[in-house]
DNA sequence: TAAAAACCGCGGG
DNA sequence: CCCGCGGTTTTTA
């Protein structure tokens, strides 16, 4: 199986991708762009396209342990729509705060969409910086 | 290793 | 403001 890295920018960052045909490994945002580009659709992500990401897969679904449910909760939230940790972690089968923990712990953000995961009373939390969640939901707000 | 404590992107009282 | 929650991580022995 062959992996590749590569990323695209999203306003001041780059969304760094690591991935094997449609099996998404990583994801992350750094400050700093790759050597070599990302999949063309994140490209289209970041531009606006809904549904530039639906053909992909990311590892963290898979298997039977309390994360993976969680993530699998969180990727069938659509495109423009949020769901609250309390709503999600009833969905999982678990409590708010294990919902918070995956989300830190989230390996490939956007394809498991943990921006759209939100506190009851606020925006809640995103790393690196809650800038970017508030970015994303912005444009797909817009767009959705 | 194994057990205990600490840690949280939360929520309800 | 405080406390229960529950999976994970870190600390301690």
């Amino acid at each position: 199986m062959v992996v590749a890295r590569g990323s695209c920018p999203f306003g001041l960052w780059h969304v760094h991708v690591v991935w094997s045909g449609d099996l998404v490994m990583q994801v992350r945002f750094l400050r700093v762009p790759a050597e070599r580009p990302a999949p063309p659709a994140f490209r289209r992500y970041c531009a606006g396209d809904r549904d530039a990401l639906s053909g992909f897969l990311s590892v963290a679904t898979e298997g039977d342990t309390t994360y993976a449910r969680i993530y699998r909760t969180v990727q069938a939230i659509p495109y423009g729509r949020t769901a609250t940790y309390g709503e999600v972690a009833a969905a999982a089968g678990t409590g708010p705060r294990v919902v918070g923990n995956a989300m830190r712990a989230n390996p490939t953000p956007l394809v498991v969409p943990c921006h759209r995961v939100v506190a009851k009373g606020g925006i809640g939390g995103f790393t690196p910086s809650v800038e970017v969640k508030q970015a994303l939901l912005s444009m797909e707000a817009r767009r959705g």
